[in-house]
Parts: C-alpha cells; sequence; structure tokens
DNA sequence: ATTGAAAGAGTCTCAGT
DNA sequence: ACTGAGACTCTTTCAAT
C-alpha cells in the first residue's frame, strides 16, 4: 500500500507513545512531545478518522486468568481452494485468536490460546479435525513466550 | 496457574467487553452490566493491582502505515542451549515483535514485520544470519490475516 | 495548524447503606 | 460490597492567532 498519508513527525510519535501505552493522557502526552493537549487531541481525531487508529485493546496477564497454553498450528489443505470456507468454520472456534494464509509450508498458520492441554486437545480434536478441508495439521506448543509487543512504528515520517 | 483469584462473574464481564474495545466509558459499561460506574471502577482498579490487567494497547491499522508483511520465522538452534542467547540477540531487532520458544519442528517460532519484502529481506539477511546459534530458518510470508483478536474470556468465573 | 480557555464528560473518592 | 454524589481530571470544542 502507498504510504501516502501525509503523517508528519508528530503524527509517527503520538502513534509511537501510544502503541505500547494507550493509557497516557492529552496533556501529559502533549508535555512530552512539546505541544499542547489540544493538538495530542486533533491528531488522534484525525488518525481515528483515517482509519489509522482503529481502537485499543486490554493488554491482560491470560496466565493469571487461567489460560496457560499458547500453540501454534500448521494447517495442510487438502485443495488451497477450500482456504476461505475452513478460514470461516475455524473462526467460529473461540480459542483460535490469529490466522493467517501464509507462504511455505502450510497453508494456514493459526495460533489457540487455551486453558490448559486437555483444552487444547478437546479443542483440536472435537473442533479442528470436523473440518471438511484439512488434510492434517501440526501443533506447537509454547513453552515459553520470550517476547510480545508492537511493531516499533519509525516516529521519522517523510515530512 | 492456580487460578484461585477469586474473581466473579463481574470481573470476567468486564474483562471481556474490554479485552476489544477498552474504550467504553465506566457508566455506560455499569449500565450494560447492570451495576454503578463506580463499581466498574472499584473492580478495574482491583484487577489492575492484581496485575490481571496490565494496560491497554493502541491498534493501528499496520498496512496504512506501510507495514505490509507479516512472516513467521520457524528457528532451528544448533543447540538447544543457545535458546537465552538467541533470544536475547532476536529481542534487539525492533522488526521482530513475537518470540515463542515452541516443541515440534522448530525451537522458536518468532513473527515479524516488516514494511516491504525488500525490508524482511534485509533484516533476514544483515541481522538474522549474523546472530551466533541459528542453524538455519524457515520463512512463512503471510500472504492474508484473515482473523487477529483476543481470546474470548469466558465470563463464568467459578464464584 | 496550534493554542488556551471554557464547557462537557469521565474518573475517582468517600460517606452512607 | 455497592451506590450516589461531590471533587477532580481529562476530553472536546472553539474563538483567536
Amino acid at each position: 500500500m502507498a504510504n501516502k498519508l501525509n503523517l508528519d513527525k508528530l503524527d509517527y510519535q503520538i502513534i509511537h507513545e501510544m502503541m505500547e501505552n494507550a493509557e497516557t493522557s492529552y496533556a501529559d502526552l502533549g508535555k512530552k512531545l512539546f505541544v499542547s493537549g489540544g493538538t495530542i487531541h486533533v491528531r488522534i481525531k484525525k488518525l481515528q478518522e483515517m482509519g489509522v487508529v482503529k481502537g485499543s485493546r486490554l493488554n491482560v496477564d491470560l496466565k493469571m486468568l487461567g489460560y496457560d497454553v499458547i500453540a501454534f498450528i500448521g494447517i495442510y489443505l487438502e485443495k488451497s481452494s477450500l482456504y476461505d470456507n475452513v478460514a470461516r468454520e475455524l473462526a467460529k472456534i473461540p480459542e483460535i485468536v490469529r490466522m493467517n494464509y501464509t507462504t511455505g509450508n502450510y497453508s494456514i498458520l493459526a495460533e489457540i490460546i487455551c486453558k490448559d492441554i486437555n483444552h487444547l486437545r478437546n479443542v483440536l480434536h472435537d473442533q479442528l479435525q470436523k473440518i471438511k478441508g484439512i488434510e492434517r495439521t501440526e501443533t506447537f506448543i509454547s513453552l515459553d513466550e520470550s517476547l510480545n509487543r508492537n511493531v516499533q512504528v519509525s516516529a521519522n515520517g517523510e515530512n
């Protein structure tokens, strides 16, 4: 996509600051970036209207909530034309949080978050295996998530 | 982890509501869940103090910002004992946003977000290849991200 | 486009239940 | 533990620059 949004350095700085911590007040962020709170407000509103900023998500400790298992599932399809259909069925499973149609080994690389290994096994066996069009799957269970962050948008826009 | 946090149904409901959209006001959320805004406030504060709620992140359209390429990298290590060291080096690359130590084929499954294919190639060639301990890598480029959401925390707590 | 101030809305605290 | 009201802070608007 052509990056012709005409964002300036301030826009990038705001995005950069709020991507990891969306709680900072406009006044404080303004102080940090040497503009008024009103300006921050105008910019964020502009970014929302443009669709660059789509909202914000609560960041929770899933382990504390009892979700102990993150796993990745490489999915082989019988025919790649079945992708849309399989994707639609996968999306119905609430434990599946992410799906990418990829080059390479697998047709689909999905991510799933479960309470425990039993829960994972149940979803794989009772739901995933029943979807038509999936040839086979490979599951990678995460033993340690050592990094999970947002991409660091560089604060040096073109303007 | 033993899920002995003594969260009740209301706590789970609040988490559930705010995980996809952290913008709802306490007053509105209270109306929806049939309690006062003050109660929502007390609960969220409690959840923050417990460490269940860790903050919130701005949700941006990376494609609009010129980040067109999401890829996953399966990494084979020469020896699994090199994990800590490799993980530390990988974390220094800002384009790497996620890293999991996994069972199965690869030792590490990483995610990388780049502006374009050239950018990806440069990071793989100039930075990843130079890390000691990596035997080889397999790259899966995402052609389509059909799903990216938070896990739906079930709002039926134990209490 | 940015500012600063005023109006409006939301958060936070607390006494009462 | 929840409520409602008051104090406070933040967002939002707007006239002036």
